[in-house]
DNA sequence: CGTCCACAGGAAATCCTGGTTT
DNA sequence: AAACCAGGATTTCCTGTGGACG
C-alpha cells in the first residue's frame, strides 16, 4: 500500500510504466501459497492424523449397516476443533463409497444444526433431511408432523438404512428442547424395512446430561470422546496441511511450531491452528515476503482475535448491540456491572437512537445471548440483603475491546 | 434464625411474517 | 377468504432464592 502511494508521487516515469511495473512485480513474485483452499475451514483431508482410535471405533459401530442391520446410535463429544466433524465426515464418505460400489441401500446424512436458516429449527432440520433423500418441501407453512411422516414414508419405501449425523446437536436442544429427538427415537420402532441411526455430535457435555432420560439412553448406545490435541499433534496436522498449501520453502518450521503452540494453549483447537496458519500466510504475502515467518504468525494471532470479535459484533441484532454498548459503558472505570446498571444505560441508548425500549426481562435474555457468543461473561450472584443479580464482565482483551467500542460508537452515537 | 431484597429465569401469551391447505 | 402452521421477538405473569441484615 505504501509502495503504491510512493510510486504515484514519483513524477519521473509515466503512469502507464509505473502501473505495469507493479503488475509485473506482482507476477514475478509467486507468493507463498500453492493451494490456499487446503487451509479452508471446509477442506477435508483424506488422512486425519492422531485419530486412528476414534475413527476405528466409529467404523466398527457403523459397519453393521453393511450387513443390513441398524448400527447403534453414537454420541460423540469433545471440544471445538478436536476433529469430530472431520472424522465423522470422513467415515461417512467412505461408507457411502462402499455402499454405492456394493449397491447397498445405505444413506448417510450429515447436518450441522447450527447453520442459520438451514437446520437450526425443528422444521428446517426436517426439511433438510427430506432434501437429502430427494424430497423438496416448502420453506414454511406445513405442520412438522407432515414432514416426519413424509420422511419416514420415503425411507420406508426405499428400505434405507439411514445414518444421520447431527453436528452441534447441543445448540438445537438448547434452543428448541429435546422433543424432536424423542420423536425420532420413538418412530424408529415402527419402521418395517427402513432403519435409522443417529450420530450426535456435541462439544457441550452439560447440555447432553440434561436430556430426557429416554432420549439419552437411546441416543448414546455408544460413546466416543475426542480429547484436545497437544502441541506436537497440532504440529503434525499443520505440517501435513502446510505441505499442500504452501510453496516449497515458503514456510518455516518455526512458524508452524508457533501456530501449534498458540493453538495448543487455546484448548488444542485445530481449527484455530489452521486459521492462524492461513492468516499468517496472507500477511506474509501482503508484506511481499516469500516466506512465512514467526513474526507473521504473531501478527496473525493478534488479528484473528480482533477479526472474529468484530465479526461477532457486526452480526449481532441491533438490540443486542445496544445492550453490549450499555455493558461497555457501565464497565467504564471498573470491570464488573450488574443487570440493573446495564439496563439504565441501555434505556438511554435505546431512546436516544430511536430504538424500541425493551423490558428488563428481555434485556436479561439478551445479556445471556451475548454471553453465549463469548463477548461477555455473566454469572448470577447474591448480594444478600441487597438481592440477587448478575455480575457481568466483558470477556475481551484491551485491543479487542477498543475495536468493539469503536464499532458500537459508530452505530449509536 | 427468619426476612426480604432485587433480581433470575420458566411458562404462556401476543404480535408478526411468510407460508400452506381447503 | 378463512383457518392453520412454524418461528422470531417480545411482553406479561410468575415462582424461586442466596445470603446480609436485623
Ligand atoms: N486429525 C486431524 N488431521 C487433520 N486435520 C484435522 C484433524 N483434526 C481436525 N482437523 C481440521 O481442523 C479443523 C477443525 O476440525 P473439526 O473436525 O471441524 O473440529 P470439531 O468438529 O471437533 O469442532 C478442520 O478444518 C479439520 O479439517
Amino acid at each position: 500500500m505504501s509502495q503504491l502511494t510512493l510510486c504515484f508521487h514519483d513524477d519521473v516515469t509515466s503512469n502507464k510504466e509505473k502501473i505495469q511495473r507493479i503488475f509485473i512485480e506482482y507476477m514475478r513474485n509467486k507468493g507463498v501459497f500453492k493451494n490456499k483452499a487446503v487451509l479452508d475451514e471446509n477442506f477435508l483431508p483424506d488422512e486425519l492424523l492422531h485419530r486412528d482410535r476414534e475413527i476405528q471405533r466409529l467404523v466398527q459401530i457403523l459397519a453393521p449397516a453393511l450387513r443390513g442391520y441398524r448400527p447403534s446410535n453414537v454420541f460423540i463429544y469433545g471440544g471445538v476443533g478436536t476433529g469430530k466433524t472431520a472424522c465423522v465426515k470422513l467415515v461417512l464418505k467412505e461408507l457411502d463409497e462402499i455402499a454405492e460400489r456394493e449397491n447397498l441401500p445405505i444413506k448417510t446424512i450429515y447436518v450441522n444444526c447450527k447453520l442459520k436458516k438451514v437446520a437450526d429449527t425443528e422444521y428446517r432440520l426436517l426439511a433438510r433431511l427430506l432434501h437429502e433423500i430427494g424430497i423438496e418441501v416448502p420453506s414454511t407453512g406445513l405442520p412438522t408432523d407432515v414432514l416426519y411422516l413424509r420422511f419416514f414414508k420415503e425411507i420406508e419405501r426405499k428400505g434405507l438404512i439411514t445414518i444421520i449425523a447431527l453436528d452441534e446437536i447441543d445448540f438445537l436442544v438448547y434452543k428448541i428442547g429435546d422433543d424432536f429427538l424423542y420423536n425420532f427415537t420413538r418412530i424408529n420402532g415402527e419402521l418395517r424395512r427402513a432403519k435409522v441411526s443417529f450420530i450426535g455430535i456435541t462439544n457441550n457435555l452439560n447440555l447432553f446430561r440434561q436430556l430426557d432420560a429416554r432420549v439419552k439412553s437411546s441416543l448414546s448406545e455408544e460413546e466416543i470422546v475426542f480429547h484436545p490435541y497437544n502441541a506436537m499433534q497440532l504440529k503434525d496436522i499443520l505440517k501435513q496441511r502446510a505441505k499442500l498449501a504452501f510453496n516449497d520453502g515458503a514456510i518455516t518450521e518455526a512458524a508452524i511450531n508457533k501456530c501449534a503452540a498458540i493453538a495448543a494453549q487455546e484448548h488444542g483447537d485445530a481449527r484455530r491452528a489452521l486459521n492462524l496458519l492461513r492468516l499468517a500466510g496472507e500477511i506474509a504475502e501482503r508484506r511481499n515476503s516469500q516466506v512465512v515467518l514467526e513474526e507473521h504468525v504473531d501478527e496473525a494471532a493478534r488479528k484473528l482475535e480482533i477479526d472474529s470479535v468484530s465479526e461477532a459484533v457486526r452480526s449481532l441484532p441491533r438490540q443486542a448491540q445496544a445492550v453490549l454498548l450499555a455493558i461497555i459503558k457501565s464497565t467504564k472505570n471498573k470491570n464488573k456491572t450488574t443487570t440493573s446498571d446495564v439496563y439504565r444505560k441501555y434505556r438511554d441508548i435505546a431512546m436516544r437512537s430511536g430504538l424500541r425500549v425493551l423490558t428488563l426481562r428481555r434485556v436479561g435474555d439478551l445479556i445471556n445471548e451475548l454471553a453465549l457468543v463469548g463477548l461477555v461473561e455473566a454469572r448470577t450472584i447474591s448480594r444478600g440483603r441487597y438481592g440477587r443479580t448478575r455480575e457481568i464482565t466483558i470477556a475481551l482483551d484491551e485491543p479487542a475491546k477498543d475495536e468493539v467500542r469503536r464499532l458500537l460508537f459508530g452505530y449509536f452515537m
